[in-house]
DNA sequence: AATCCTTACAACCGCGTTGCG
DNA sequence: TCGCAACGCGGTTGTAAGGAT
């Protein structure tokens, strides 16, 4: 990244020495007037720069450089589904993470489910291949990024109840967390059900989570099916009745047959909230103990390549 | 070893909102 | 009420690091 300098306006990456005259203005003012910092030619920033920079890296508890945890990518899906693009809003939900964080986060995973999706249209090529998947772009990657990107109005409509199959599973990989979707050992069953077939020893290994969010405190929201604009031509693509086969053993037929998203989620507490307009989302605050608590943290250390049933 | 590609992340930009004179 | 400045948010871009070929 180069630092440009535009009219004595710094930009770029930020020096050790910036960031402390940024704290420091910070111990004696407080997280305000950022365009003072300025204005008293402490830094050659913006107070906008300032305040980013404060709010992204140098405010205290944030979680930099700490992967988000299955739990953690649970909430953002449900709360995107909920609010659609809101980062800032869905950030006060997940301790030590800022709106970048989730936005930057909510990209990455839309960029890989495009990925996952393309790739299964292209009769089931290996993703070895990066050039062949890469020359194979239905949707480019900038609008993979929109896939899910509802606003909270489209949020508010409704699947409707004559859906295809297909649309089904289409907001039921939305909706799960890509470790859910790649594990050949998860299957899906039952309606709104979810089970791991995973060996008691495997439950052990991996009951240590990353979870910052007891789950046990999170409320159970009413799951809303939800079709933006960009997730409807997405649905087109899928009509393609070989879609899941690159999902190995979580093909169409598990996924399919009314099976339902394991969402319990449900509307999280916002981090110092004292649950103002997330309550009048929830009405049935059943808590699923089942699910998140035999939740494999290192899920993707278990993918494998894909492998028939009968290979198993 | 070199090159290509993907991913994660930091930072910027534009626009909307809010507060104040 | 209007205009302006400051702030906040969401979208986008650029880059470094690491992995794959």
């Amino acid at each position: 990244m180069e630092v440009k300098r535009d009219e004595g306006i710094r930009k770029g990456p930020w020096k050790a020495e910036e960031d402390e005259v940024l704290l420091n203005h910070v111990k004696k003012y407080g997280p305000r007037d950022w365009s003072s910092i300025r204005s008293k030619g402490l830094l050659q920033r913006t107070g906008k720069s300032c305040r980013l920079r404060w709010v992204n890296k140098l405010r205290p508890n944030l979680k930099n450089g700490c992967k988000f945890s299955v739990e953690e990518e649970r909430v953002v899906i449900e709360l995107q589904a909920q609010f659609g693009n809101k980062w800032a809003r869905i950030a006060t939900y997940l301790p030590g993470r800022t709106d970048n964080d989730v936005k930057n986060f909510w990209s990455s995973r839309q960029k890989r489910l495009a990925r996952i999706l393309q790739t299964s249209g292209t009769a089931n090529k290996p993703q070895k291949n990066k050039r062949a998947v890469q020359t194979c772009h239905d949707v480019p990657a900038s609008q993979a990024a929109k896939f899910s990107s509802s606003s909270e109005g489209e949020s508010s409509s409704k699947a409707q109840s004559g859906s295809s199959s297909c649309i089904e599973n289409y907001e039921m990989i939305k909706m799960v967390p890509l470790t859910d979707l790649l594990n050949p050992k998860l299957v899906y069953f039952g309606k709104d059900l979810a089970h791991h077939e995973l060996s008691q020893d495997e439950k052990n290994s991996c009951t240590e989570s990353q979870s910052q969010i007891p789950f046990s405190e999170i409320p159970q929201p009413k799951p809303e099916l939800t079709f933006s604009p960009e997730s409807q031509e997405l649905l087109a693509k899928l009509e393609d009745p070989n879609i899941f086969d690159m999902f190995g053993t979580l093909d169409a037929c598990e996924l399919g047959n009314g099976a339902q998203l394991p969402i319990g989620a449900q509307l999280f507490e916002p981090v110092g909230s004292c649950r103002s307009d997330a309550k009048e989302n929830i009405d049935d605050p059943i808590t699923p103990d089942s699910f998140f608590d035999d939740f494999p943290t290192d899920v993707f250390d278990h993918i494998e390549p894909h492998q028939s049933p009968s290979e198993r």
